[in-house]
DNA sequence: GACGCTAATGACAGCGCTGTCATCTGTCAA
DNA sequence: TTGACAGATGACAGCGCTGTCATTAGCGTC
């Protein structure tokens, strides 16, 4: 087979010999255009065609102290949410010239911190980090990083220079308001992996629940395993089990949310009369079940596609940032899991 | 702020200095570390851990003329398969050194071209595309690439290099086998997207149906437009709408399944007395749904580790590979949504 | 004790590009 | 016509590392 037969690069030096010109004009013909006279633009262009010139990175990095990668630290590539952040994040970078690579951190602070000192060591061009919640030495390597940083998914009183996000506290309040407001009396929380995000929303609920004098420790149940369909119905067994008068539950997320509907169902539990349901994030799929899940819609695309533009602007021009700091609103959609059949009392 | 202060690199001279070395000396301590005798190393190692050395991966790939980093070409972010196969190659690949840059190309040729041109320029230590339909020119692009190349997710009488996938065509002629073997007499497909491999499974249902002279080209419903469980609902209908009297479909993907039972379930039909449903992939969800959505189980998660496995040895040595080529199994999952109430005729 | 051998270490050049400064050309005002 | 100046181009060094030798030290052998 013909698999690695040598690899011919053609040079800067080769390009510009067949154009005619010297090899920084090469250069800058690629960089920056118009720093180049018309005539020999078209000439070294036509040599860069002819020749198939393709640029090295690592030798243009070198030199220039600067790669066009961007690092993303994401906590689980799993998670529909981080898909739809991905999703958005490469709209964007869709033909800026930048490219991105990926650290699963696996919701480790440790293995973000040491990830963050890998993709430090390739001079990116900026990076872009979930969560507010590093470690105090993650926190100062990034805030002495040589490169913009976003964090994402969450808002900060004390960002580390970027940030766009949504207050996961504010959405979970929002959806427990919600629940109480249709009649609820006895809410409960399910939340799996409990990441910092997780009980943000865990305090919101809390928050709301005690202001309106519903607040029950025992409805509360959480877990550090992984947040899923299967491990929805758990909860939702788990819950029942503990505090069978339970009347509604605001789920962590979508998903928990699917599976305590599911496991409603088996154990023809009605729902939304005898059992309230709100989830967070407002997946596809929660708009399809029958009922339909009352959901906390997140702006998950958008924090990627923003984050994106933030940064491929701050590498164009750090100062020129007129907005540093984005706040994305969360919006309750109410659907079927929480429309009760019969008027509030 | 503090940020984009001077970011102050240490060398390989310095490091050097420091343990009373040369330089190549502690190049080799860090790549190659029994090359260097033990006491050589020991101070080699506390001049880098008291500098808080890091190399420098520029200045490595443009001497060493190698990167480490993997490119991995995906149609989709979004699609819950792909992520799958990403978890799979993110946990082979850490600890090994190699980092991952994920090149997004929506299920289009030109761009899975573009972006391959893109990588190749980095100098890749090694390369995953998905699939085996790739245009003419990347494929010549990838037969000559100096660096070993993984399809993965499909079969293929002619690989390109390296092979990890599974038969499409082979799943979906199972799932229409069963859903004929347990009694439905008039099957229909649905089908979204249909790239390359959809077309596969589209192919293996029809050889299926023809094959038990139950093929009827009036309930095949497909779409170019992106799998969802929304579109399994209209294509469920679409699929009724022409062609009433259908018993039973065989879905693209288990989205498009999720869809199809939720749909059913609206219009009061019974599944699986009334209509059978089986679904590809065996997403976690479909287990858990009521009825349980049949399904093809595809090894998503293997086939990315495996690629990445296989493409690791393949970087260390080409030639020690023993097994360049692997289809994996896929596994008929028997839920609820096939499993009719009265004995078969 | 001279020889050959391996293991350990170093010297040197250069990977392909870009930052910096120098040079050259043509234009325009005085 | 001259000088000033901006625009266009080039020369040169060097980014930080590694490949390729060369060199040295240490050791066993006859």
């Amino acid at each position: 087979m013909e698999k690695n037969t040598k690899y011919k690069r053609v040079t800067l030096n080769e390009v510009a010999a067949e154009a005619g010109v010297s090899a920084i004009t090469v250069s800058r013909t690629i960089r920056a255009p118009n720093m180049v006279s018309a005539g020999v633009r078209k000439k070294v262009q036509a040599a860069i065609e002819m020749l198939g010139y393709v640029p090295d990175q690592a030798a243009s990095a070198l030199a220039s102290e600067r790669t066009n990668v961007v690092g993303l630290l994401v906590p689980s590539l799993t998670n529909a949410v981080f898909s739809d952040v991905l999703r958005g994040v490469y709209d964007v970078i869709d033909g800026s010239g930048l490219s991105v690579q990926i650290g699963n951190f696996r919701y480790s602070p440790s293995k973000e911190e040491n990830l963050l000192r890998t993709f430090l060591r390739q001079r990116p061009a900026g990076l872009i980090v979930a969560g507010i919640d590093q470690t105090d030495a993650a926190r100062t390597l990034l805030k002495s990083a040589p490169c913009p940083v976003v964090q994402i998914m969450d808002v900060s009183d004390s960002p580390i220079d970027l940030l766009i996000g949504f207050s996961h506290y504010d959405g979970a309040v929002e959806g427990t308001r919600h629940l109480i407001d249709a009649g609820y009396k006895k809410p409960g929380f399910l939340g799996a992996r409990m990441d910092p995000r997780s009980q943000a929303r865990l305090a919101g609920f809390t928050a709301e629940a005690q202001a309106r004098g519903l607040y029950d420790p025992t409805r509360v149940i959480t877990t550090t395993h992984p947040s899923s369909v299967g491990m929805g119905g758990q909860l939702l067994s788990d819950l029942l089990a503990q505090a069978p008068d339970t009347d509604s539950v605001f789920c962590n997320n979508d998903d928990l949310a699917a599976g305590a509907l599911f496991e409603a169902e088996r154990r023809r539990i009605n729902v939304p009369n005898d059992l309230g349901i709100c989830g967070f994030n407002d997946l596809e799929m929660s708009r399809h079940l029958n009922p339909g899940i009352t959901s906390v819609a997140t702006p998950r695309y958008e924090v990627g596609a923003g984050a994106m533009t933030l940064l491929r602007d701050a590498i164009a021009d750090r100062a020129a940032i007129q907005t540093p700091h984005f706040r994305l609103g969360v919006e309750l959609i109410k659907r079927g899991s929480t429309r009760r059949g019969y008027p509030r009392e």
